[in-house]
DNA sequence: GGCCATAGGGTATACGTATACGCATAATAT
DNA sequence: ATATTATGCGTATACGTATACCCTATGGCC
């Protein structure tokens, strides 16, 4: 159809058949204003029918600029390297599709951070920022940002946005989150409610999530009680690891309130195990509505976040960075999302 | 640390430190052999010194080889975007892994392929080749082949590699794996064996599934029964339906082999509604080993595909093809894993 | 009617690399 | 010793775009 595929058309043949010159076919094309609206629509019309795309590589060679995001994943390594956290997998979907909105490609790195720092220094060079999405040790990963900072690089990164952390930070409102999850729970008459979850500042949003559910007791009259947290990383071993450590202790508890699906489902093994019916002896809420929490008996009442928000977000904030416009921190909303493991 | 990480060296700077000019820098780091290994050494030894990295779009600008692959997703959409199937999901760790281990960069797509025909025309330019994933309807998107290898596209895509589909493709071997399924299940004892699952030409993966099935039974003296076969697509939901349809049916059956995990996991869920039990009343196996498999209740059998073999095979044959070596079909095993859904 | 501002667009060049080609020197052949 | 070929490298240039700078025509202004 048209012509031959293979003689891919440049800027020049396009000035060509609009009688101008190659750099105002450049200026037409870019938006300038100094091209006057007729001769721009004639270009255009031109570009569409010879089906002409800006050669990426030239364009940014001159500009220098890439328009190119880097996106780097930082978990801990993990010894099954497939278990990604499935929500981070699910917000690739919208990440991309916003930098396909906003004509920037995407490239993707799943080296854990820890064990190549170099992946980052170099991606800096191959793209104009860098997105850093990952669970994982915060304290572990601080040096690295800092040197992310000290190369001038522009990065946004998910996480607690509450937190002062380094750089900038896109991330749910994990307090109101905790919050919201606490009420539910508080609301179906649970009052001894437990949490699964790291709650120290290696894991800033656990931690965040926690003082919610803490927050949400205290308005219900409720002491928190220290004796019913115990620390988790987002695996199910480490669920069903904590659920156990809590059956051990004297503690009676008839909710738990978990940092994560994956951990609510290690639990929810365990709880089984013990013989526990739920929700009737022990009412269960995850966080992050993995497909997963649909699919577990019973289903898994949880948090969702916006995933597709946090993509826009994400990208929107590091362009923003990059253009050196200002950046505010921008927190989303949560949702609960109710389902039979809270349903009494 | 060392200099100012502002000013990129380029290979000027290591060409007048190493006392040559610049494209011998080219041709030293390049591997060309019309330079002598003293000269290369010293060279590469300046490179690392400066960390020197090669403009990507200098030399791809140059070469007219881009240096990456694209990724595209070609799955029917689905009322929930983000349910991309979870198995190419965890496909994307190797296939970037392979990548970087080859200096390739990854682009990835999500746009689901019938949309917008012509991302994939636009990412061809963007990219050296193009890989192909996702499950769909195969005939559907037949004539989308036929335009990439027109244009003359270089591209591989995983699925059925038994059928004599167009283009470079890499895949399980389908009919291998539905054969342990089948023979586990008669192992086990069960003889009336059904099959959800799209039988037709247009999921050949499928209908490669269901030939193994077929050929274990006969090996067992079983007839294959077509009343016991549903069509189903990939989905939890399909699933449902084709188990409830499989129930209403005057046939009786006692086990089930899914075509994935998610119509397996669909049916699970329409069969315990019905009041039967699992795995006793009815064996069921799926395929993929999704996360979702190893959580059901019970866990669920299933065959695992080797998505790490798989990722390297894709770009390993896509790198060929871009390359003019000759190229050979290549199947992988796949594996039987053993839960409680099919122990008696 | 002379002066300046502005719009519209052309000229020249830079971005950093890869490669065709040529030219020495050295190694081998005759 | 001359002719021949390889080896190792420099020279010149192309890849396709974006931008700094310059030029021309128009219009408005006094």
């Amino acid at each position: 159809m048209g012509r031959p595929p293979s003689v891919k058309p440049t800027s020049f043949d396009i000035a060509y058949l609009a009688g101008v010159s190659q750099p105002t076919v450049s200026r037409a094309l870019r938006g300038s204003k100094s091209v006057s609206a007729a001769t721009r629509a004639n270009i255009e019309r031109i570009a569409r029918e010879l089906n002409y795309m800006v050669d990426k590589n030239a364009s940014s060679l001159r500009s220098q600029r890439t328009h190119t995001l880097a996106l780097l994943f930082f978990e801990d390594p993990t010894p099954d390297e497939s278990m990604i956290n499935p929500f981070f997998l699910s917000m690739l979907g919208s990440i991309t599709r916003e930098c396909a909105l906003r004509g920037y490609d995407l490239l993707i790195s799943f080296q854990q951070m820890h064990n190549d720092w170099h992946v980052a220094y170099q991606d800096s060079h191959r793209s104009d920022g860098i997105i850093l999405l990952g669970y994982g040790d915060y304290q572990l990963y601080l040096s690295k940002l800092e040197h992310l900072v000290e190369m001038g690089t522009n990065f946004v990164r998910w996480g607690s946005v509450s937190s002062e952390g380094i750089g900038l930070t896109v991330g749910s409102d994990n307090v109101g989150a905790g919050e919201q999850a606490g009420a539910h729970l508080v609301e179906i008459g649970r009052r001894a409610i437990a949490f699964l979850g790291d709650a120290s500042d290696h894991a800033p949003e656990f931690q965040d999530r926690y003082t919610g559910l803490c927050r949400a007791l205290r308005a219900a009259d409720i002491v928190p009680d220290a004796a019913l947290q115990r620390d988790a990383i987002s695996s199910e071993a480490s669920g069903y690891a904590a659920a156990q450590s809590l059956l051990d202790g004297r503690k009676r508890f008839d909710a738990i309130f978990a940092a994560s699906d994956l951990i609510a489902i290690g639990a929810m093994r365990a709880l089984s195990e013990a013989g526990l019916k739920l929700p009737q002896d022990v009412a269960i809420i995850g966080f992050d509505d993995i497909p997963a929490a649909g699919l577990t008996s019973p289903t898994l009442t949880t948090v969702m976040q916006d995933m597709k928000g946090a993509g826009t977000l994400l990208v929107d904030a590091l362009l923003a960075s990059i253009d050196g416009r200002p950046v505010e921190q921008r927190m989303l909303p949560a949702r609960l999302i109710r389902r039979q493991s809270t349903a009494v």
